[in-house]
DNA sequence: GTGGTCTAGACCACC
DNA sequence: GTGGTCTAGACCACG
């Protein structure tokens, strides 16, 4: 799994790295049970604070995404979100919402759309 | 048009207030010449500070979606995007990935997702 | 609201002052909207780093018990569980049966630990 | 008596599985006299280090509840709490505070949590 | 070796 | 003023 940070974005390190391990597992390059690099190795890899990495970390286990098993390291936990339904349809329809919206603004077709999203998904593991 | 700033949100009400301005204008709900509330106007609906409410149209008028004429008020620009085709792909394409990425890890299947989105299109005012 | 910190506890600062919140919350001391303390008055006045009272209240936000209002403060939120019944109703059960074997090894006969829990709930504000 | 370590808990080992014979003790599945796995064939069983196995047993035996008599292994300790009434009743009432601010946060209603903990007190073996 | 906690102190964004 | 992010570096707990 390949990490990259760009400290010149808008968007802090730590939430950078957690988004990319989100996308690593949503694609099914990272699956459960695999272990990430530790805090100290990826520190020292992305020449970034062992604080910053240890946040990403913490945020995603508490998300429940990664679990981390003290002197061994951490790991891609189980699958499967604790949300409620509604919970769950409102973030994603929040989400959807901000798409088409910049989609209009970047003056793309909804056809347009459609093809470049429906093409997208071919690269993710979805539950069936 | 009505604006709602939603406080407990991470987001800045400053680009809270931008993107309800951008989805306004991508729903059709606001077309080019349009009249928005002047910033003491609502500043005062919303109850929030007036610098804040200038740091959203001042955003957008940088972003090239509203004008200013100084005296009348602030106003829809007309539309049309400076970006050439492969960098609006490449924003759209990024946008659609953290949407899929969100979705996987939220536990919707394809069909799920693909229906949402199905289902918001028909709210916005595509380009022909 | 009062804090303590105990520093001899095992129990890190950051999640004691956590606990601290819930159950001031959970008594109805400190009910949805009222504001904490700011991050550097807290960490003044209990002599503490400014990081660690931040990440109480990053934590308590991300658990939905506060919400942040940078430049305003931090306040309490407005209740409900977002996590689905098994879920809340898992976590409980652990904590119940921690209580009941605790009970049990500090020799406490069935009647008088049902009299105490009896007794300590009517410190609480239960939904209805 | 079956042990299990769920090490996707942040909870260490050690005191998981101290618990867990704290529990089996309160429960009448371990009495005093019974001989518990040798610290060896646990380790194997468990695939944990054997420090982390001896730790739990000298926590334990320091804790008054177990006995280890060299050369024959580890046995549960005759029961008899040391600890004064009062402080007894201090411990037991702060884990009934905690369970019921948790309840309240899990949206339980007072009914709820009555009845989960009186189906969970059928579990355990009382003192009469 | 691993991660977890805490401190000190800097700089930025928001209001 | 408020909170958010990041760094540097210390010390502890766990396996």
């Amino acid at each position: 799994m390949e990490f990259a940070v760009n400290t010149s974005d808008r968007e802090p390190i730590y939430r950078q790295l957690a988004e990319q391990v989100r996308a690593a597992i949503a694609r099914g390059q990272l699956t459960a049970g695999d272990r990430l690099p530790s805090v100290r190795e990826l520190s020292r890899t992305l020449v970034v604070n062992p604080n910053t990495i240890a946040r990403t970390y913490t945020d995603l286990e508490r998300e429940g995404v990664l679990h981390t098993r003290p002197g061994l390291g951490v790991f891609v936990a189980a699958p499967g979100s604790e949300l409620t339904r509604p919970v769950r349809k409102k973030r994603l329809v929040e989400r959807i919402d901000g798409l088409l919206t910049e989609a209009v603004h970047l003056a793309f077709t909804r056809d347009e759309t459609r093809e470049l999203i429906e093409d997208r998904m071919t690269q993710f593991q979805w539950k069936t």
